[in-house]
DNA sequence: ATGAAAGCGCTAACAT
DNA sequence: ATGTTAGCGCTTTCAT
């Protein structure tokens, strides 16, 4: 690990100012005479000089970097999410320090080394939810929650609008004239799966139809999760003759225990996913179901960061992003069965 | 943001000491006498003292962090790839620092502000095929290859052994007594590519089969590079009873194409996919797959990047990890069609 | 075992 | 417009 580098001493003499000069070169200050900026700006060149990131940190006392931690960092949602604000940061000045926490542990070490060392200026949670790490945070450091947003009096939030969202889907199904609708949800702990069961009762409700309770079976947003739920179904023996899953794996999973079970979808039961996820398309039936943005979640994150950095504004913001059905082949009008 | 932190100094006259005695308590020393230490971690406790890294940084001339380039974050490949290098990373000691680079420009600037900036220690560059970026890569600099390894004489690397692993899935083909093997490539500029094809060549000729040229297609790891390439076989007219994709996106496409075809999948033909994508043991049906574990890439590139670091032997490395067959469902004995 | 001095490469504040 | 002086918070010599 060399450390022979060219500094910014080493332009001054060369060219014969001080290095203050130099510095005011590379940092586009007006007050430099065009003359001398040339002569510094070639000295630069010819010895291939380069500024340091840390001793500029150093100086100036921020890194123009933010921590993004996440559960894990193969989940297409939370991969999408990261690329977002990963390419929002970037155009902005900014470099992001991914790292995810396994256990409430892990997250307190993964915390002190990166926020209390001063290594970040903010944090990005994605999907705080494991646990109740998020009491773990420093007060008064730049946090966005992201997917989800606990603590709503504390911490700054971009979610989708997941009430809207679960009515859009649940309109879609009643439109196709299903009355009997069965819901897969995520955890019942998580925000956003509360909001969305509220969306959907609230469909219901003003279609004048009664919700079953039993209707209604916790996931854990795994495809296994799904194929469970629908096999509870089945056995409850409970008509019904549509699926909301509130995520597209759940979604997936479901079909499948519907196939085994030999009910086609989407002739004889209707399923709507939620998400988008990579080759919904390409399952079969191609699934429909909620897109939604996850680039733009990111991005959207990393602005309210930027934002709360600036102002000394402390009220949280909460960002709510719309999400848009794609009808594809796995719902189907009743009338035409 | 705030600088008003507590530093070494506080700590040192709060416990009646030099700084430096301080900085030896934080650095576990031996050379500090048990009761200095005990009233120095005491003053630690009462102040709240926490080191600062970056300052670390800057005196040590080290970063303990590396970077990782990726073309995107999202595609899982790249994404667990990721995840596999940051846990490994973070038990070592280092931390990740994440970006995608859309093109030569932006790969350029990226290695600019992360690498010659002198804010990691090491690179990790992720499928490093799309134009010619890994020449603009500084001499000497710590750099694993992962996925893919051009410019083997000067880069380390670490891939499957997709050699192999084509032989596994031509030989899975075979025995199962398929003739006529179709393939869909990757792009033929990339390595994996070439090393597949080669490993499926070698175990027809070893069964003494003949290649027909027309049966392989190349395509570019999308869905509808599978789906159009099987379009292509079938107007083709050449008879084929089996397709090697040579990831599972194609294979997923290639399928699709062959039920609009009206073509069952296995009874008509065999499929077979590359890699285990998550859900491809829910895709209808479900997907018989190469696995290539993902997290062992990323972990074995950080192990690679810290010998390189630490060792001053030139000579690039390369690791082949080993892949394995995952029999599901898309691929059947022709014996009892 | 402990302390003092120097310096990492830069920016900021204050000269001139 | 340019130079000088101080740090930023730590580690690394080198003394004692």
């Amino acid at each position: 690990v060399p450390r022979s580098r060219v500094t910014i001493r080493d332009v001054a003499s060369h060219a014969g100012v001080s290095h203050q000069t130099v510095s005011r070169v590379i940092n586009n200050s007006e007050r430099v005479s065009p003359e001398t900026r040339l002569r510094v700006e070639s000295a630069i060149k010819e010895l291939g000089y380069r500024p340091n990131a840390i001793a500029r940190f150093m100086a100036e006392g921020r890194t123009r970097t933010f921590a993004c931690i996440a559960p894990n960092l193969s989940d297409y949602t939370f991969a999408s999410i990261i690329e977002g604000a990963q390419r929002e940061a970037r155009a902005r000045g900014y470099f992001v320090l991914t790292a995810s926490a396994l256990d409430e542990d892990d997250f307190a070490s993964l915390v002190d080394q990166i926020i209390i060392s001063g290594r970040t200026e903010g944090l990005m949670l994605i999907n705080p939810y494991l646990d109740n790490r998020y009491s773990m945070l420093p007060e008064k450091f730049p946090t966005v929650f992201l997917a989800a947003c606990p603590e709503r009096e504390k911490v700054n939030s971009v979610t989708i609008d997941d009430f809207a969202a679960a009515q859009i889907a649940t309109r879609h199904l009643i439109e196709l004239g299903h009355q009997q609708i069965a819901m897969i949800t995520g955890p019942l702990a998580e925000d956003c799966t509360q909001n969305r069961i509220a969306g959907y009762h609230s469909v219901l409700r003003e279609a004048g139809l009664e919700a079953n309770q039993e209707l209604i079976i916790e996931g854990d947003w795994t495809a296994t999760s799904g194929l469970n739920a629908v096999q509870k179904f089945l056995s409850s023996g409970i008509p019904y003759t549509a699926i909301f899953a509130q995520n597209d794996r759940m979604a997936v999973g479901a079909i499948r225990a519907l196939r085994e079970a030999e009910l086609h979808v989407p002739d004889n039961i209707s399923v709507i996913g939620f998400d988008d996820m990579p080759l919904a398309a390409y399952f079969d039936p191609p699934l429909t179901t909620i897109r939604q943005d996850m680039h733009r979640i990111g991005r959207q994150a990393v602005r309210m960061l930027i934002q709360a950095m600036e102002s000394s504004n402390i009220t949280p913001q909460h960002v709510r992003l719309p999400a848009k059905l794609v009808v594809r082949k796995t719902t189907k009008s009743l009338d035409i069965q």
